[in-house]
DNA sequence: GTAGGATTGGACCGTCAAGTCCAATCAGGT
DNA sequence: ACCTGATTGGACTTGACGGTCCAATCCTAC
């Protein structure tokens, strides 16, 4: 990432960061520089210009990108979620998200991808649960507040288990293809939560 | 995978396969064939000899027995669930194993190492989460054919919300190292599990 | 004990991908 | 026009790793 960038080669490197998320959709998390150098109609020290660190360093800013727009996928719900409309417009809107999806997280393979100590893979994905989680707690807290939902569990307990569910219903989604689990396990944890 | 093979063979079948796992989750996904060989005391040829299709075959046994272990793990509690003693001892024991394990699940790393469209691979999980979800629905069933659990969930359903608790919970735990989402989110599912 | 298959050791090969390097070209400021 | 640094192309190096092969040795059934 070198000090003087002009624009075109700020839009290089964002074609890069961008292809290259493509291609590891598209062929999983094995690609080569080389494929995506062919993908993004770069040469090979366009990649190491833009990326010193190479391989390691373009997947961290390809793991960037795809966690801001995990969160970008759900808005403005997510940004809202003080009624129970929002609510269930933003449980529609996950589902139709990882159901489109399919059998790939671009993350959890990029992340397989990284060195299994590498403080900055870790550090994308913490602070994408933190913010996520961060929005469901205040969307609980809205909801609690007006008196729609029960006030039982805390707002950060409640935004946990909600987390876990998506996570968790993603992961069982990836593996067998099926999103049954992941509406099964939303769905309960929202009823849950409802007033009685 | 030779049609003759004496105990011995199997003896170091056997080897080569725990050692691989063992291997597996010190080094990660990344693990080469040379360093399995080193650390089970083999040869290549031996690796070979067993494994005929090579490496991904030794990892497809390797994810295989992995998947019996987690079941393992989990009994004999798993196989009863008839109380809310054994709910809850089964509960501790997952959390237990997951708090232990830490930041590496053997078998995301082994899914993600195979190839994409892999039949195999797949099947393993299919299977794993197929048995797991029924041991948990038959306890689930038992507890409210007693009336020891609300019959508001069809068990199926109910089983299928306490794996994405247990999966979800995993896949937050082995990002932030934190196991306090599983304990939440299996907590709360099994509490709306409860006759009130 | 010996024949034949199972088992083992380890040298060797081919491939493939990450990373290096240098020269050529572009673009803007003076 | 010219100078300087950014940008680009692409050949080349290097190393690792999966996989092959053959010969040596062990084991067991006869």
């Amino acid at each position: 990432m070198p000090q003087g960038m002009t624009s075109k080669g700020a839009a290089t490197r964002q074609r890069i960061v961008e292809g290259a998320a493509v291609e590891l959709r598209r062929r999983g998390p094995g690609v080569s520089l080389d494929e995506i150098r062919e993908a993004t109609r770069t040469s090979k020290s366009q990649l190491f210009h833009y990326f010193p660190d190479g391989r390691a360093q373009l997947l961290l800013a390809v793991a960037r990108h795809e966690a801001d727009q995990v969160l970008a996928d759900q808005q403005p719900h997510l940004g809202d979620l003080s009624s129970w409309d929002s609510w269930t417009a933003w449980r529609d809107q996950v589902i139709e998200r990882y159901r489109r999806q399919g059998r790939h997280c671009p993350l959890s393979s990029l992340l397989a991808q990284l060195a299994p100590n590498d403080e900055g893979g870790r550090t994308v994905v913490l602070d994408l649960y933190a913010r996520w989680e961060h929005a469901l707690a205040e969307g609980v807290r809205r909801m609690q507040a007006g008196g729609r939902m029960t006030a039982a569990p805390p707002p950060a307990q409640a935004a946990q288990a909600l987390l876990v569910a998506v996570q968790g219903g993603v992961v069982v989604l990836m593996a067998t293809g099926v999103a049954e689990h992941l509406e099964t396990a939303l769905d309960l944890t929202l009823a849950n939560l409802r007033t009685p």
